[in-house]
DNA sequence: CGGAATGTTGAACCGTTTCAAACGGAGTGG
DNA sequence: CCACTCCGTTTGAAACGGTTCAACATTCCG
């Protein structure tokens, strides 16, 4: 999980490519980039809010997550990060981040020069290409999220929730019976979905009873994938992936 | 309003140039793209969801919103589009839509190929580059939104929107007194914010009562810009304006 | 003028929150 | 290896913000 020796932008390819596709000649523009790598432990900001430009961040391994707050001082996280993203795209172009980023299990990052990248993608507009499109499925993975915040209710919410991690985690599909670690508390839970911790608590009480999930410490385990998919109303469309 | 002479790509240019400048190079080479106008009336679609590649669409003038309907039927609207805005960006590089957008007012759209436009990204960089910042601001509004349906109370939700569409409208700051159109009626205004339109009803009634809006109709009217940004939790940084 | 769509209001209801207390499990120090 | 502590989970009861339903008022538009 926190092998030293995963190759960044190779992780970066691999999601940029999971949208679009990268020619061969470009990975290897993208392979020429150099970065520096440093692991974080849990709990880390690894963006903050009103941060300055600084060096393009990818998670290479580990899961964090995105969120914002109020100026009530609550907070609502807005995405879940997983490795091969780049965690502060906005500030390749805009200056002062709004968000920030906080890591949910160890992660390690690595750190591409902001000016490479942009030379970078200056001169290979296919490389910018995937990377707009990248974006775009950000985009279209935080409109999901506001329906669900929105409009659903705290069952589909929560099922909404594990359907796209596991998805997200699984591009190919989800067979019945997998499990897979989704290390947040109740309270990072209700802050993702706009609920509180103790009825995200009765919520899973709830899915677990009626087989939908089980649970034991952090690993969700998800017995027909179909049936999840039902009481969400998930439809994986807005992931954009291919096949 | 729906004076027929706007120029479509001169709308487009000032809006992106609103997060990223454009040199009057790149300008020209915008210029000189074909398009074809064509004006719809309210309640129009201008994209639906499922909808595969399409001409490019550029909102001239009228308002317009995004939403998407979730499985048990019921609607979240997660955006106002308005004047200078490409409504189908994602269409630019992803297959099928996954959302609608629909007129809210008579709207001039103007088209222009897709395959024009990605030539021309191609060719210039910086226009690329343009497009992205856009893309981005987008994502941090939706970030925002997020924060809203999630996380502040009905009053909160829709003095924030207000607060959001009245600086849209005015990019260089609203000052007090000011009022504007919100074409949308309490149903729309609730899938909006995740509300029901019989409590939009009350909550915009409590705004009045307290004399942080006046309405009439559809129009808005701020007395204190100071007040109504007070009440909303209302932080303009996300919106990324210059200046 | 008439009908449809939108806005307004009240009362009952309900999903979720709040508060508070107890529980469990992992880590720490004696 | 136990006791202690801390943090997150679990549970119950009461309260609340927002919903639902239903009736009525208003505005719009043909």
């Amino acid at each position: 999980m926190n092998s030293p020796n995963l190759n960044p932008i190779k992780q970066l390819i691999d999601k940029i490519a999971l949208h679009d596709p990268i020619s061969s000649e470009d990975r290897v523009s993208l392979y020429e980039l150099p970065y520096s790598s440093r692991q974080f432990e849990a709990g880390t900001y690894l963006l903050r809010d009103g941060e300055i430009k600084n060096d393009c961040a990818i998670l290479v391994s580990g899961i964090a997550y995105r969120h914002k707050v109020s100026a009530e001082g609550l907070r609502q996280i807005v995405s879940i990060c997983i490795p091969g993203e780049v965690i502060n795209l906005q500030q390749l172009y805009l200056d002062e981040a709004d968000n920030n980023v906080q890591a949910l299990t160890e992660c390690q990052i690595s750190f591409i020069s902001h000016v490479e990248l942009r030379r970078l993608v200056t001169q290979r507009p296919s490389i910018a290409r995937a990377f707009f499109a990248t974006t775009l499925v950000e985009l279209s993975m935080s409109r999901e999220w506001m329906l669900s915040i929105g409009r659903r209710d705290a069952r589909a919410r929560v099922a909404h929730l594990l359907c796209e991690i596991a998805l997200r985690l699984n591009n190919n599909g989800v067979p019945d019976g997998i499990s897979y670690e989704l290390p947040m508390t109740q309270d990072q839970l209700g802050d993702a979905l706009g609920l509180t911790a103790v009825h995200i608590n009765r919520t899973f009480k709830g899915l677990v009873r009626d087989g939908l999930i089980a649970r034991s410490r952090y690993s969700i385990t998800i017995p027909s994938w179909e049936r999840l998919v039902q009481a969400a109303g998930f439809n994986s469309r807005y992931l954009n992936l291919k096949g």
